[in-house]
Formats: structure tokens, C-alpha cells, sequence
DNA sequence: GACTAATCGAGACGGTACGTCTGGTCTTCCG
DNA sequence: CGGAAGACCAGACGTACCGTCTCGATTAGTC
């Protein structure tokens, strides 16, 4: 996943090839630390001796706890999808449910906290979030309101590009963030009743702010 | 505000009483720590340096590193306010702009996302969360819609309270979450335009969900 | 003049005078701690537990644990006798089986080495052990000499009372280095074979450095 | 000297092996901080950093305090040795010389009764003493006898060899046990004077016990 | 019968060292 | 050369004692 780049152009390398399997290894093992410890108990040791790999092994990979944990818990992402569900709302409920679904599991919503701190005093890991976790959520915005468009449900997008990108990251940020607030700072359920209260209030606000 | 309750009763428990200097010393070099060091790389060891205090004296007060660290940022969350700026949509820009502010402090930005990462694997700092940080800003939320009622731009609310209370966790959740996702986790900056943007959409949804 | 007298005996300063229970129970707790934990994980704060006292008690008498301790101990040596046992070798085989079963009591074996130890680099408590601990035992040594010239055991000392301290110094030696030698580093009994052995050492000795 | 048993049959374990080096240093940042502090002050930190070496790497060879200085100072009494001066006194005077200097040097003095004193509640750590320290001594008391013996000094051993050992045992303890006393409890010096007189008793009293 | 003055208990204080744990690096030998 | 093993340095962890201090509450003798 990291360094996934150069295997394409599988310049043979002199010397023992690296172990394909240690890296699944070591990724579950991190998943399944995290599970157990949480953030902060976790340790590179101990990942390394659930995977049944040496220290150094990791070191070569990920230069520390916080870029293995990104990764470990990238993939979890790729999970969402967006079936069509026949109408905007309906979508829009099903992603929020889904989100909810994996914010449930232990190794994401500790992970995904922890990295978010850890990322703001560290660029390098903002970056690497962004584009390894939150634009693969984006993505969904972005399909969804193309689906609504061609249902006629919204307005064709505006000319300006910038315009259209900035109504998609309010609307991202609005989605995302109420979730992950209701779910990990307030620390009640987001269930089918929450869900369709917000999917009411987010539909009744793009309504109003789509030109006519 | 951590044991205060008991201060109240003013039981003199034997022996040398607690130095309440050291407290507020303790609590300000906790904020300092953050500001320069950020939330991993805090020490209690250098903390109680900086407040010219002995290592014991911080483990006496608080069980941990979280636990100092939520009471030293909580008081940033009472400066939160909300003035009368004349109507709903001004009051909103208003409140999102001085969160997105605070959040801006490295004190804040880097505690609370930590903090929030740890309590997903204890409720006990998960409790002391909500008290010391989570209530004192949903309260906002209350102010701001009773505000809105006198003036006639929201409707009463429901007679069941349950009701009333279901919309009020709602809106907070949108609101502070999309702040928090938007400056946080997207890492773009929550500016007047922003701020615009968002209250419109909020606003609409706002009109949508209400009754009649 | 008349006032001198009185701070000898029982100089009543103004105050509260100090509780002489507590006296008692600090040093019989101190013995108490010794048996059980030993020299290093003995404790002020444990002894003064022990003894239903606080810990600034026990600093206002003592400056520390060594001091303590020495005193805690001094008063077995007070145990020590010398009954006239008819000779000479029945002395000195009965004073050898007396202090060894002192040093069999765990108190005494400990603090004795312990404080031995520490005064290595300390004059002060150096000064203690000889006053408190030694004294008491050479003590010992002239009296048998005494009672052995009488006997006509022994020729009378020398007319040079240094040349007569010097020999008394020497069997002091030989005797307490012997035993404790013995007992606490070759870490064997000092039982009444042995102490008949070494008995006839020193009495062969003994006569071989009389004068004639 | 500790662990050297293993290291015989070279068994090339797997992973970085230990390091000599810091073995010695270690050893001898032990004596100098013994020298400079005495023991009570001497602490694992200090060692480590004089070492150059962390702590972890004392710990990883040494259980504590103990066990670390016992095998420090036990190097030191390999320098004792007994030269044949030609006569059974010139041979004991020298050793108890000999030995008193060794007790002069303050990490041996310091150490020695610190650790004895330990030893009287720990099984364990009287038999490390025994091996690294009481035994090396012991062997110089076997090989003066047999020396004397052969110059006809001394009559030869008994048949059977137990009553040999006993005899040997007597005579060491008084020998280490009238020098240790001598220097450390009754903190006199041990000059050439004292060493003559000493010497004339113990032979006298050799003669005596010895079968016609 | 108040006023001193030193004591007592309790427990917090600034320090120092403990022994352990983790992070990240380096060194050895094996495949 | 990759990998497992494990030693290495650095430094934070949370705990235990140290010896001092600050409390309120006793106890005496002195006015």
C-alpha cells in the first residue's frame, strides 16, 4: 500500500525479496491490537510479535505508530459504498448509517481520532490521512450528488468548478463531521430515527440553498 | 471544578490542606506543554516543571495525562459566547466563527481530538468529556434557539420536551461537527465565507424541519 | 548555679513536654520493622505506622535512620553479662555463646552490619556505634582480665596502662571479629564446639604473650 | 565471573550478543561512584551514566544494587596475595597487612559491610558473597598452612580432613574477622604494630591447639 | 482563666531514585 | 540482501520514601 509503486515496475532487486504476507500480518495484527489496547497501549513490540515478525521489520515499512495505524485502518474505508437506493434521501440515510457502522468498530473509531490529533502537529500525516481516509469518503459525495442530478432531484451544477467543489465539501464536512460528533464526542447512537432527522435537515438545506 | 463539590461542604479534613496555587500553576503549564510540545510529546515530568511542582503533586490531583489535560482545556470552552447579534443567521455565523477560532489554539485542537481518542476506550474520561466540555458548549445551542423563538423565527417547540430535546442534540451535533470536521479532519480553514455558506444550508434545513 | 542543676535532670522547658510513650514505642517499633523487613526496606514513615505515631515525631528525636536504628538496638547490647563462671576458659567460651545467640536475633544481626557500614563515611554515627554499641561490649573484656588476674590466670598487667590498653584492644578484636566473622560472613554456627576451639586459641595465645 | 559459565560452552545464541565493554565499564563506574558516594548514595542512574550505557543494560545483567556491587568489589580481592616471606609469621603478619589495605580503599569498606549487611536477609545474595568474596580469601589461610607445614612450622594436618577444615575455618575467621573489626567497628588502624602483636597471639594459640 | 509555647496527629509539599516499559537503532547469524 | 532475535541508548512512566512544611488540636506551665 505504501510503497506499492515500485513492485509494479518489479525491478528485480538483488538480495531476499520482501515478504508479501508480513505485511497483511502485520496490518491485521494492528487491527486486532488496536481492538484490544486502544490507541495509546498499543505498541510497535507488540505488533510486531502478534504478526510473528521482528521490530525492524516494521521500521523498514512505516517510519512510526502513527503512519502504520493510518494504513491498518485505511482499508476499513473501502468498505462504504453507495448501492443506489432509488431517491437522494434514501441514499443519503443508507451512507450515514453505513459511516455509522464503521465508527461502531473499535480499531476505527479509536484510530481515527488518534491520527486526526497526532495530525496537527504533523503535516506529513495530515496528508497522508487526507488522501488515504477522507478522500475516499469524499468520493461518495461526489457520486451521490451525480446520481441525485441525473434523478433530477438537484439542480445542474454550477459552471464554475470551484463553485461545485465548495457546495461538495460543505456538504462532505456536514455529513462526516455530524456523524462522527454524534457518534464519538456526544457519544450517543446514530440510529435509523437520528439518521432520518438529519437526512431531513440536510435535504431541507441543499433545497434552499440550490439556485432556483 | 474537578473536586469542587467537596470544597463546598468545607469539611477541614486533618492535616495540611492542598495548595491552591499550585492548581491553577499546574493547569496553565499543562496549556503551555501543548502549546509547544503538542499532545504526544507532553510529559507529566516536564508539566510539573513547568509549574514549579513536584511530579507527585500532579498524580495526587489527577489519575493521568488525559485527565489533567481535559480540565487544563476545558476552561478554553468558557469563553464561548453567544451575544445578541440581532437575528438566527448572524447569531450562527457568529457562534461557528468563535468555535472555529478556538479550535485554532494548538491548545485546543491537539487536546481535544486526543482526548476524544482516548475516551473511546474509557468511559470514565468519556464522562468527564461530556461534562467539562461537551455541555458547556451545547448549552450555546439552548441560549441561541429560545433567542430565535422570541424573535419569531423558529417556532415553539414541541410541547413533548424529549421532542425538543432530540432537535436540540441534533443541530449541535451539525454544527459543531461540521466546525470540527471541516478545520480538523478536511484541514481547510473555516472562514466568513464558509461560515456563510454553512448557515444558509443549516437555516434551510432548519425552516424544512419544523413544523407547518 | 542551682538552675544548671535542673536542665541536667529535667530542664521543664515551656510547652507541651514530649510523650515519653512515644519514646518506647518508636524504638520497640523500630526492632519490630527490622525483624521483618530489614535494614533497607525499613521505613520512617512505616516505623512511625507501626508505632501510632507521625512521622514528625520521630524527626524531632532522631535526625534520621541511622540514628534511629542504633538506638533501637544498643539496648539488646545491655543483655550482654558476665557471670563468674570459675575460669577463665569458662568465661570466655560463655561471653562467645552469649553475644553469638545475639546475633542469631535478626535485629541485632542486621543493624549491626548495616549501621557499620553506613558509618564508614560518616563520623558522627561512628562516634554513636562506639558509644552506644562498642563501649558496652569492651566493657566486657576488662572485666574477665580482671577477674582472670585475680584468679592468678594471668600475670597483672603492665605498669603502662597504654601497653595494658593496647592488649585489652586486641582481644576485644579477636573476640567480637571472630564471632561476628564467623556468624554474619562465613554464614556458619557459632556453636559450643566451635566456641571451644576457639577458646583454646585464644587462651594458647593468651599466655604465649604474657610476660613471663 | 557472573554468568561466565555459559559463555564456556559459547552456545552462540541468537540476536545481538552482549557487550564486553560494558560489562567492564560498568564494573568500574561501580567503584568509582563508590569511592565518590558510599553506598547508600550510589544509585543504578548514576552507574548507568558514568558507564555511558543505559539503564536497561544494568538491569538486563544485575537484579539491583546488590547483586551489581558484590561482583564490582569482589574483582578487588583477587589482588591478595601470599608471597612466601620465609616464616609462618612473616607470612601472617603480611596477609593481615596486606588485607587491612585492601579494607583502607573505600569502595571495599563501604561495600563489603553494606552487602553483608543485605546478605543477613537474603539467602541468595550470601551465597554470591560467599563465592566471589569469602572463598578467595579463604584460599590464601589453606596455602599459608600447607606452607608452614612443609617448613615444619607447623605439625601436619589431622587424618581425618574434616577436622582440618574446622581447624582452617577457626583460623580464618579470627584472622578476617580481628582485621575487619579492627578497621571498620572499632575504626582503629591496623599498622605494623598491631599486625606484630595480632601475629604473636594467633601463633601462640596455634602452637597450643596443635596435637604434640 | 486566659496566654504562651512546644507537642501531637495528619497529610501535602518539592525532590530523588526506583525498576519497568517503549521507541527507534544497531548488530549478530541464518536463509 | 531480507528477516528474526535481541541488545543497545534514551527517556517517560507511575510509585515509594525522603525530610520539611503547614494545618488544627492538645497539654503543660506562667501570668
Amino acid at each position: 500500500m505504501v510503497a506499492a509503486m515500485q513492485s509494479r515496475t518489479s525491478a528485480p532487486r538483488p538480495g531476499r525479496p520482501r515478504s508479501v504476507e508480513a505485511d497483511a500480518a502485520i496490518l491485521a495484527a494492528t487491527r486486532a491490537a488496536l481492538v484490544e489496547l486502544g490507541w495509546s497501549k498499543l505498541t510497535m513490540g507488540d505488533v510486531a510479535g502478534r504478526a510473528g515478525v521482528a521490530k525492524t521489520t516494521l521500521y523498514r515499512r512505516w517510519a512510526g505508530k502513527n503512519e502504520l495505524v493510518v494504513d491498518a485502518v485505511a482499508v476499513l474505508f473501502d468498505e462504504l459504498e453507495l448501492p443506489d437506493r432509488g431517491s437522494l434521501a434514501a441514499d443519503v440515510e443508507g451512507v450515514v448509517l453505513e459511516f455509522a457502522a464503521l465508527l461502531e468498530r473499535p480499531e476505527a473509531k479509536t484510530a481515527l481520532m488518534a491520527v486526526v490529533a497526532e495530525s496537527t502537529s504533523d503535516a506529513a500525516l495530515r496528508d497522508r490521512i487526507r488522501s488515504s481516509i477522507v478522500d475516499r469518503q469524499k468520493h461518495l459525495v461526489m457520486e451521490g450528488r451525480a446520481r441525485a442530478q441525473a434523478r433530477g432531484e438537484l439542480p445542474a451544477e454550477s459552471d464554475d468548478p470551484e463553485t461545485a467543489a465548495r457546495s461538495s465539501d460543505l456538504i462532505f464536512d456536514v455529513i462526516a463531521g455530524a456523524v462522527v460528533h454524534r457518534s464519538l464526542v456526544s457519544s450517543k447512537p446514530v440510529d435509523t430515527d437520528w439518521a432520518r432527522d438529519f437526512t431531513r435537515l440536510l435535504l431541507g438545506g441543499l433545497t434552499a440553498i440550490s439556485p432556483t
